[in-house]
DNA sequence: TGTAGTCAACAATGAGAAGT
DNA sequence: ACTTCTCATTGTTGACTACA
């Protein structure tokens, strides 16, 4: 078995089917119907599809369709551990598809497949495995992730999700576990961590390009969220 | 059942001062 | 250059109720 990356546009068996390995469905643009298990349903960009080793199942696509087809002999733990058929990728691993994409359509190049392979698996293996999110909320998830920097309000983030402020905090919490402040901090805490580590900006300006104004605010909530100040961490 | 509004309690923020 | 603290202000949450 070799491990295998490709973009497809239409499904090459439309019928019902198994193999012996692991195959993940990931849509680029367009949407897939498929039937997998007890699912039977559209899966669209951001979402993933897990059908498991002798699994039989069945996709068709629009024509204008396309997505990352991948081949695994062994899925990461998260993935293979968990019931999720469909669930939600993040926008690391988002970005990470459209180079795949990208890459695939110009070059043929053996030795960097195998490397794009691993990296894929890496970036799947620290998947936080959200089910499939409501598509308003998903906008809006989307949304916190482009805007991140900006200061960061729930009525427009509601808005952005076509929901009142009390109905978009409701089904945020429903779909995420977590409520969308907690949400928005723990994405801005993971950028101010990957910043510190990575780059040599200081202080005022990381705290800036994660949302805060004041680096006295910043640095009061990185000491609440790590334990330690900004400083230390860096160290 | 899903959506929306109200409200009290609590949390987060900005501004500024002082200290390291 | 950065952290820590205080204080006033603003924003958010969650429980509850009402409506279609």
């Amino acid at each position: 078995m070799k491990n295998l990356l490709s973009i497809r546009s239409y499904s090459t068996k439309p019928t019902r089917h198994s193999h012996h390995f692991n195959q993940l469905v990931l849509p680029l643009r367009g949407v897939i119907n498929i039937c997998v298990g007890n699912f039977n349903g559209k899966v669209a960009p951001s979402e993933c599809v897990v059908v498991k080793a002798n699994e039989e199942h069945l996709f068709t696509a629009d024509t204008e369709a396309r997505f990352v087809v991948v081949d695994m002999e062994h899925l990461p733990l998260n993935i293979s551990s968990s019931q999720y058929i469909v669930f939600a990728i993040n926008s690391s691993l988002r970005s990470y598809l459209t180079f795949i994409e990208n890459q695939l359509e110009n070059k043929v190049n053996a030795q960097l497949e195998q490397a794009m392979f691993e990296i894929f698996s890496l970036l799947l293996a620290e998947q936080p495995l959200l089910p499939k999110v409501d598509n308003r909320i998903g906008t809006a998830i989307s949304f916190i992730e482009q805007n991140i920097a900006s200061q960061l309000q729930i009525k427009r983030l509601a808005e952005s999700a076509f929901l009142s402020e009390t109905q978009f905090k409701k089904l945020f919490k429903q779909q995420t576990g977590m409520t969308v402040m907690k949400y928005l901090t723990k994405l801005r805490m993971e950028k101010a961590q990957a910043l510190l580590t990575h780059t040599d900006y200081p202080l005022p300006i990381i705290g800036e390009k994660v949302g805060y104004k004041e680096p006295s605010a910043f640095s009061r909530k990185f000491s609440q969220y790590f334990g330690l100040s900004p400083t230390k961490f860096k160290k």
